[in-house]
DNA sequence: CTGTTGTTTCTGTATAAACAGAAACAACAG
DNA sequence: CTGTTGTTTCTGTTTATACAGAAACAACAG
């Protein structure tokens, strides 16, 4: 495994390690932890926080607490390695089962605070004096859009994952199966 | 409209738009966006950008920049006032077509790319000799997801508001109408 | 108890993003 | 043509985040 900070990379593992790295970046996730975790989702076996760092040329403290942040999203877990006195880590690499761990965390550090907040803010407009109506209203359409789509998203994170997948790739089609009304595209 | 910058923030408004603010910065959007937005989401009549600039304390150069940024999602849009010289601007209030703008956004700026990012790694690998298998398999999987999740999400967007609505509202009953076999949670 | 190995927390530095204010630019009225 | 009003682009500063390296800490072997 080559230095993967270097200019120089040409195979398709350190390519994508980099653009896995910088695309954490638009997301919330920084470059370390979103490297590791490609890093770690290619590796055919479990590896410690000293190749880990050796190979990404990150330090070693970095690696650490990175490590401790994707165990906390489990999308890596530890594994004892026998004879070995360091702990290991390996990725989860169903995709369909990561893609799950991160819809669920990202659920609970940002979509429930921000309903939260936003009840908040219906409750003080209910009781405030003088707001306008129109205002209260579109308040509380955004709680209850909110409201809507979250339920909805914990219910499909309760489904398994064939049969999410099956329903994806049913697309649009569920609509004419259950014969809703109106065309697609008003 | 007071200057919300202040710490005193007691009405609800206020306290929106400081919210929708920062909840903007955890998402790709910086906070005088989500502010500008936020603000116009919940004003009675349209604004302009002189002030915008004054209530949310927010520097001219900035605010012109801003609403730019939101016209180009479609979030807000110009609105002529009879006898003004200056530019006014609204926010889509409905909800669900804002989440769309949104939606669709995000799908062009960060998902397409990344697609496309993957799909170069994967023909790479492709081609190149001496690629462990199983690496090769998990980048397809990745690949393979990509597709499903964009294709899945490029028909929601189609879907006229009032279907989605309902959709989401049946949540996982989707899967007993269509009898899949299995039960909830394995 | 002391040396060794591995992990975590702390601190200063570098990097990148947001932002204000100024300058440049455009449209128009008189 | 010139002054006025509004908009956009540019530039330097501020602020927040990521990060490396050092220091502190823990577990254990001998």
């Amino acid at each position: 495994m080559t230095e993967i900070k270097e200019i120089t990379t040409n195979n398709a593992i350190d390519q994508f390690i980099l653009y896995w790295g910088d695309m954490g970046g638009q997301w919330g996730v920084n470059r370390s932890v979103a490297q590791i975790h490609a890093l770690l989702f290619l590796s055919t076996k479990p590896l410690n926080a000293e190749q880990i760092s050796e190979t990404l040329g990150i330090a070693r403290s970095n690696v650490s607490n990175s490590l401790k942040e994707l165990v906390s999203w489990k999308l890596i877990r530890r594994v004892p390695i026998q004879g070995e006195r360091r702990e290991h880590f390996e990725a989860e690499t169903d995709v369909w089962e990561m893609a799950m761990r991160i819809a669920q965390g990202r659920k609970e550090r940002e979509i429930d605070p921000a309903a939260a907040a936003l009840n908040e803010c219906v409750a003080k407009a209910e009781t405030e004096a003088g707001i306008d109506p129109v205002v209260l209203e579109r308040l509380r359409d955004m709680q209850q859009f909110m409201d809507t789509t979250n339920r909805w998203y914990v219910q499909m994170l309760g489904v398994p994952k064939s049969q999410l997948n099956r329903l994806m790739k049913m697309g649009d089609k569920v609509l004419s199966v259950l014969k809703f009304a109106g065309k697609k595209m008003p």
